[in-house]
RNA sequence: GGGCGUGUAGCCUAGUCUGGAUAGGGCACCGGGUUCCUAACCCGGCGGUCGGGGGUUCAAAUCCCCCCACGCCCGCCA
């Protein structure tokens, strides 16, 4: 870089390096690792790029670690050298092993929270995209350098909450006919709590849209819960349930490490704190009926909601409130604060935003917004019409499918091999086809894709890994070291499997920086992609002198997938 | 009506921030490949008005403007 900057000042042009590396096409193509293209500097030199760049070539001749520079055309062409990239590369990956690819650590503390699901029922997949996103982001923080702990914020003290303790405090007995015929007489056994308690929920809020009397219990409830009157088995119910909704998370390597639970700002006494404040805040105004709102027209909000509720006219706090003392205890213990969200809360983010402005924070959260999980009818799922696809079932109908692909392959294996092999790829698979798509684009759900287990799929990574593993069985050479000569790795195949390998450190580090998670499926498929082109054109086991060079490249390869499989959250198998 | 997001082959998707060489994958379809490290794989073929129209530029999927379609939000719910 400083050589071409120096070539090019000797023609008059006097660019700073930032205006230097601006020329450089960084994705590099076919043609070569670093592309530049000349015709902006033709132009101001007013002689052609193709006479430039043979120019061009001759003086940057000689560098270390590159190819010599080929000039074509209009474009001067830079290539690392592939045995310096082997060896460099290979090196590397053998002295930092599962530490490949991930950056010395950061002081800067991450809160990442994501999920925080209400606690009223079994997750269907179009929520669990929020977990998917939100796991994978935080473990490539970890992986990045940065401390980082999750969190999942609990609702026990809303309306949703006081609706499941209402209907689950009285006796089946005396529930309302409609919203009894939604739960079986007797209780299948064993059934997860979610699935139970979450049951008459949909029934418990299509009867409050008809049931004035009813309406006013459930808001007396409401009332009595963020006081911390809820009694001793308040938060009984969303226990229970979310107990049953973290275990289905758990299936595909989902974990938290903290939850919060709403109800202790309310009794510590902060949403008391922010209430007062957001009272005296420079845009607040009382309502006729007594409740505080903030006018929020001057943050750019939609003139239609530019009046935020603080408290109601009963003096009860809404969300939004709850949502701020919340986000100050978080900025209390983390430099940097990031949300998973989807696109529904697009409006509460800047309402959040607001909020905090009123009251004088110069911090705010980052927010990571995802959209919709959509049914083939259109639309997002929902509970209430029927058109959820709950993840337990997904999981279940992937793991069967798994079994029977498992079972039709290979006779050899032990049930119990079987089954983990199948439990392994049903959740790589449903896992990996939540993350190869944007976060910001919308994914329409179909069973066939999201059970595929084939082409751009969680199973054909495991695949990869498995014959990278099997190979190094074969050779009984599953650990190092590989000592080998970057000479003899020539073919087009290893190259280019090494220019994979080489290219995770910088994936792992945009993926940090820019929050797409999507990125990385998209480098550990393209990986795996190489890994299997090499595997079907290049012999290891039976090659000559090659042989110790390619055991190596295989070693790396497999640690490279297994470092993407870690961050991904998908389980690396040995055979399959 | 307003705000946010999306629109790339029959279907799904990368690339859009930061404009550069024939727009990269996958599914489906057609044709090949296993005496050889697992064929959940590989090779070839078919298939593209990058939603439409203007503009900027030597160069536009990418930047600017207008329009269209779809999704979501616009509650004293969360």
């Amino acid at each position: 870089m400083d050589t071409l900057a120096a070539s090019l000042r000797k023609r008059g042009l006097a660019w700073e390096p930032p205006a230097v590396r601006a020329l450089v096409d960084e994705q590099g193509s076919e043609y070569a690792d670093l592309a530049i293209p000349l015709h902006k500097v033709s132009a101001l030199l007013r002689q052609p790029a193709a006479s430039l760049a043979s120019e061009l070539v001759v003086e940057l001749g000689g560098l270390s670690g590159l190819l010599p520079p080929v000039a074509a055309g209009p474009y001067l062409n830079l290539s690392a050298d592939p045995q310096w990239l082997v060896r460099v590369t290979l090196d590397q990956i053998a002295e930092r092993k599962g530490a490949y690819g991930h950056r010395s650590a950061l002081s800067e503390a991450v809160c990442v929270e994501h999920t925080s699901a209400n606690p009223t029922g079994p997750f269907h997949i179009g929520r669990v995209r929020n977990g998917i996103i939100g796991d994978t982001l935080a473990r490539v923080l970890r992986a990045a350098g940065h401390p980082v702990t999750t969190q999942y914020y609990v609702d026990d003290v809303g309306r949703q909450a006081a609706m499941i303790t209402w209907i689950w405090s009285k006796p089946a007995t005396e529930w309302p006919p409609e919203i009894r015929a939604t739960v079986p007489e007797t209780p299948e056994a064993g059934e997860k709590p979610d699935l139970r308690l979450g049951r008459p929920y949909p029934a418990v809020s299509a009867y409050l849209k008809e049931h004035a009397e009813a309406r006013e219990e459930v808001a007396l409830l409401t009332k009595r819960l963020e006081r911390g009157e809820g009694g001793p088995g308040h938060r009984q119910f969303a226990e229970e349930i979310l107990g049953g909704m973290t275990e289905s998370l758990a299936r595909i390597g989902i974990r938290f490490d903290e939850f919060v639970w709403e109800s202790g700002f309310v009794r510590d006494g902060s949403v008391e704190k922010v209430v007062e404040r957001l009272r005296r805040a420079p845009h607040a105004v009382q309502e006729e009926n007594g409740a505080w709102a903030i006018d929020t027209s001057g943050y750019g909000l939609p003139k239609e909601t530019a009046r935020v509720i603080v408290t109601r006219a009963d003096g009860t706090t809404l969300y939004p409130t709850r949502d701020v003392a919340y986000h100050l205890s978080k900025f209390a213990r983390f430099p940097r604060v990031i949300d998973v969200l989807g696109q529904d809360h697009q409006l509460h983010a800047r309402t959040l935003d607001a909020l905090l402005a009123e009251m004088g924070e110069s911090r705010r959260p980052e927010f990571v917004i995802y959209q919709d999980i959509t049914v083939p009818e259109g639309g997002r799922m929902s509970t209430r019409k029927g058109s959820a696809v709950y993840l337990d079932a997904l999981l279940d109908e992937a793991v069967e499918r798994a079994r029977k692909e498992v079972l039709a392959r290979r006779e050899d294996l032990a049930v119990g091999e079987v089954e983990e092999i199948a439990t392994k790829v049903a959740c790589s698979a449903v896992r990996y086809h939540i993350l190869r798509v944007a976060s910001e684009k919308t994914v329409g759900f179909r069973w066939e894709d999201a059970l595929s287990f084939e082409g751009r799929s969680g199973p054909f990574l495991q695949y990869a890994y498995s014959r990278a593993s099997s190979i190094l069985r074969k050779a009984e050479r599953t650990t190092g070291p590989y000592p080998f000569d970057p000479e003899l790795l020539q073919h087009p195949q290893e190259l280019a499997l090494v220019r994979s390998l080489s290219k995770l450190p910088s994936t792992v580090a945009y993926v940090a920086r820019t929050s797409h998670v999507h990125t990385l499926a998209g480098y550990a498929h393209g990986l795996a992609e190489r890994f299997n082109r090499f595997y079907q054109f290049v012999p290891v086991l039976k090659a000559g002198q090659e042989r110790e060079g390619r055991l190596a490249l295989v070693a790396a390869s497999r640690q490279v997938l297994a470092n993407c499989f870690e961050l991904l959250g998908i389980d690396p198998l040995e055979r399959m």
